[in-house]
DNA sequence: ATTGGCACTCAAGTAGCAAGAGTGCTAACA
DNA sequence: TGTTAGCACTCTTGCTACTTGAGTGCCAAT
């Protein structure tokens, strides 16, 4: 068991080397902080935290580093989650008044978060596996092809044209319109795929194919629809905090312009403390985020979690504002989405 | 006037200047280029470049490199287009089959752009300033609420949701569908405006606060429509060519994550040669963009210019190259939007 | 107009040195 | 047993001086 001064000692280690940036030593943090012991003392405790793989020294001569683990211990039992500051608040309504559909809500709020902490932040558009049905519609936007929209019970709006390759006629896409909504208006877009077989037989030969074709393409859009989507801001920040990456940020600023990768990341992360879940440098199993930490909060829509948020930089990152300004974003943006 | 042999210098100083890296000097001029003359002869026609302000030279005793002007007299009369290898075709080729919709087709074409130039892509949405509206359909979402679906002649389709505040009437929102197609279809969206003044009378008083309502919104639809909105892929190459840059890359990067800013720059630009427009260095009149060479195409449908893609680089680019790139995958979107 | 020669400049690399920060260890102490 | 002071040792960092090499500008000769 690590005596509790010596924890007390990595939480200074921890704070002093994400406020300066430079190894700290035995000597600057006695200084700093009331210990109340000496120098010397101070290093046998070091020592110690060294055994236990918490901090590292770069070189044989140099003040100590927090390993990943040393973080990881830090934010799980040391860290005071910070307050947001009455600006800060003041800054978070300021942003989302006057957002009008999900797109804007979102746009905005990507970027209050990434203002905020000054790091690359990310949204996930809401998954909409969970979300039913509310609508279906189907409009002539040429001589041959149908423009499909699709509206779920989670307001999202996703539209698809349809190529018929024959002519189309009017009273057939109504009566199919018709059967479709009769048919699948409050269904979970998990069930279409069940509740369409059947439907082609229903219509005369004649119109089997055209049928066909657009319930693929519904499908399709279902799909899709399961298919997540992460918007991106303050890609700068990376760059500008390029030093506080221990190696070189681009594979971090490639695998973030990858949408395939961000979601896999993201859905491998649960919450776990305070409703957020963090990654810590190596901790992520992506190759390229050795060097970086992730933090992330899900977001909710009437009382479940509809999809996540958060915030990637430097391992040396100042959890505490980070995490607090994951959580508060979060909980806005639930709340905004209930009204 | 300039002889002939010193724009085959500054030619040389521009090719050998991309490809190494570094400064030029008099001695691996000719040794690289068989120019038929000695060192000295080109450290002349060197000195006559540098009177004209056309190349520059970062300390006393280093070689030479081009200045913007220098690059602009290159890419104006020296350089000859470079055709794409037939690797390069094929991949354009390959990328594009298969888009379905507006938005993939420019999400790959921005990909495969980004790819093939190894620089920042992007790709303006079309300006639907010329676009005309083909159809508009209202469909009830709610008991309260109506899409507006605005579908334009350039293939682009918008939804709203507009809340009406009060029980709709189908009978009502059916007779409004009939009379704005009636009135509007293929009317330009800068003519929507005044076509629709009047409409609201025709109706019985009841309703003419719900008309007023969707008739506002379908006005704000159709500007935010003429909004313009542009589409990023390879910001990573901006980091990996860092040290290209000559100062540092982060104004540019907060300059490329604000729309504005890149729709601004973008609209500046007018086709100059070979349907390709370019702004080096400090023609920018952006400030961030000092060291920033942007090269930019319009690209067409149905015979007009739609919007622009380009990219975006250091001004120690491979212009010829890029130019090419760029007007092939201009070319290729216009093909493609064709079908 | 072109050339070879030459003195000069400057950046970049290298080596040596001193200072400073920090460590680990040991012996003494409460 | 935990704490402390002292001390020798290590390693980084900054400084200086020196060398090297690439490149220039100019001049006199062709």
């Amino acid at each position: 068991m690590i005596p509790d001064r010596s924890l007390e000692v990595l939480r200074a280690i921890v704070q002093d080397y994400i406020a300066s940036k430079e190894p700290v030593g035995s000597k600057s943090l006695v200084e700093r902080h009331a210990f109340g012991v000496s120098a010397a003392t101070i290093r046998n405790d070091m020592a110690l935290l060294e055994e236990e793989d918490l901090i590292h020294a770069p070189h044989t001569s140099a003040g100590r580093v927090p390993t990943d683990k040393g973080y990881r211990l830090f934010v799980d039992r040391l860290n005071e989650v910070k307050q947001l500051g009455q600006a800060e608040r003041q800054a978070i309504e300021n942003f989302m008044v006057g957002s009008a559909d999900l797109d804007e809500t979102l746009g905005r709020t990507v970027r209050l978060l990434s203002s905020l902490t000054n790091q690359v932040a990310m949204v996930q558009y809401p998954t909409l596996g969970k979300a039913s049905i509310r609508h279906i519609e189907l409009i002539p936007a040429s001589d041959t092809r149908v423009l499909m929209v699709l509206i779920t019970d989670s307001g999202r709006i996703q539209q698809h044209v349809v190529e018929l390759g024959q002519n189309l006629d009017e009273s057939f896409i109504a009566e199919l319109r018709g059967k479709l909504n009769e048919l699948l208006a409050g269904v979970p877009l998990s069930a279409v795929a069940e509740k369409i077989t059947g439907l082609v037989a229903s219509f005369v030969p004649a119109k089997q194919d055209q049928v066909q074709l657009i319930l693929a393409n519904l499908l399709e859009q279902v799909d899709a629809n399961r298919q997540e989507k992460i918007i991106l801001a303050g890609t700068a920040n990376l760059v500008k905090r390029e030093e506080d990456f221990a190696g070189s940020i681009s594979p971090v600023l490639e695998a973030i312009e990858e949408q395939v990768i961000l979601l896999k990341l993201i859905s491998e992360m649960q919450a776990e403390q305070h409703g957020v879940s963090l990654r810590i440098g190596k901790e992520n199993s992506l190759e390229g985020f050795s060097t970086a930490s992730v933090v992330v909060s899900g977001y909710e829509n009437q009382g479940s979690e509809i999809a996540k948020l958060g915030v990637i930089g430097p391992t040396r990152m100042d959890y505490s504002s980070n995490i607090a300004a994951v959580r508060a974003v979060a909980r806005y943006l639930t709340k905004t989405l209930g009204n």
